[in-house]
DNA sequence: TTTTGATGGAATTTCGAAATTTCGTGATTT
DNA sequence: AAATCACGAAATTTCGAAATTCCATCAAAA
């Protein structure tokens, strides 16, 4: 495997998980120092972070950490409930057993860790278990729609969601409407009522909306 | 301006229309001596055609041009009349008397070239500038959803499409049931009606879906 | 005080070549 | 005949440095 791969990954990771401040500057001789390698080969990993949106690309100005905003978030999770309800539709009426096992145990597994994760103390060994298993359950719910275009589409605004929320999503606040938002979402999808299953997507993720113009799920 | 963005541009226009062949592979190498530059920076400009999805990269296996296929063409047109029926809905809404009349000079604009390429027997003069106007006019019904990052997510996906019907969208078969459509959008965004923009765009793009699971609009 | 302009250091972009990996061809083995 | 292997050519990846551009700082002028 090319090195590069290493370093987009761990980038990539850290570009979601609270490693770098909202807007700043992606300081591309720091990285080359830290990961001991050629500016080219960092400046290709960041271009490849910059396809999931995870960092901006400004000509002669070089990359940035995009800016934390209401209106960001409220655009990527109006994206995600558009793409996330179609997606989780068609994988009801396409998915059969296989999808169902696989959402039952993506459930199970993120159901588990919230659980805990509402009682204890010290969070912090949860956070990075919790950050893949909630994204392991949204994508497991699209994942039998049946198009891999929708799938990657979704990825990248996924990506850029948590982004977005790195920092405060740390707290757990939400932990115990979240416990019960996804067990609705389950039920729903698992009954088959595609839009009873859009319904509660949106829910889910209403917090992060702005009240104005509210998005259409109906 | 840095001379990649020449070339970036350059290889956009020819990977939408009709420059390169589906599924072949990128000569990375013979771009760098047509355009009489480096390896890294034909490399660069890759990554960021990959951005739009004009090029797949594979690890140690260079880029190629994506491989046409009913399918993915099917996926497309999911996904654009997802995203421009709720983009156009939310124009309807926010665009206000700038959006109507930007909307109406895109739509003439393409009006006149659909007519003319309607009668013409050499078609070959009008191509580009059909192509142009019509990313144009859809474009410009998005345009004042108030969300870049679905204005983004659309100009991906618009791409790609484009790119899928390079080749057999040149011959304009199709281009009287056009004039009459984009004509029907027009009229249904300019009455107000979102619902039924809505369903007027779904069914300019209805040629393009598989028949087993049609979108649901409604 | 505000604006304009020069200057030097830092960051970005581009290059050409070296190192590595893939891929096609044909020889060898089973 | 089919499968495996070796080899060389071609393509990809990485490098380190040169060329260019940006940006903060400060001086000079309005």
């Amino acid at each position: 495997m090319p090195y590069e791969t290493d370093i987009f990954d761990t980038l990539r990771h850290r570009l979601m998980t609270n490693g770098f401040e909202h807007g700043q500057k992606v300081r591309a001789e720091h990285l080359r120092q830290e990961f001991n390698c050629s500016a080219s080969t960092i400046r290709e990993v960041l271009f490849r972070l910059s396809t999931l949106g995870l960092v901006e690309f400004q000509e002669q100005r070089g990359f940035r950490v995009p800016q934390k905003s209401r209106e960001v978030i409220h655009e990527l999770t109006h994206l995600r409930v558009l793409l996330e309800a179609e997606g989780t539709a068609l994988s009801i009426r396409r998915g059969g057993v296989a999808w169902e096992a696989r959402l039952t145990a993506a459930h199970h597994h993120l159901s588990h860790l919230e659980t805990r994760l509402n009682t204890a103390t010290d969070k912090s060994p949860f956070v990075d278990l919790w950050f893949g298993a909630e994204a392991q359950f949204h994508e497991t719910l699209i994942s039998a729609c049946g198009s891999q275009t929708l799938i990657e589409t979704h990825h990248r605004v996924y990506c850029r969601f948590r982004q977005q929320l790195m920092v405060e999503d740390r707290e757990f606040d939400f932990i115990s409407n979240n416990i019960r938002q996804h067990q609705q979402i389950l039920d729903a999808a698992m009954s088959g009522d595609a839009a009873l299953t859009r319904q509660k997507i949106h829910d889910h993720l209403a917090r992060h909306l702005m009240p104005e113009d509210e998005v259409a799920v109906a």
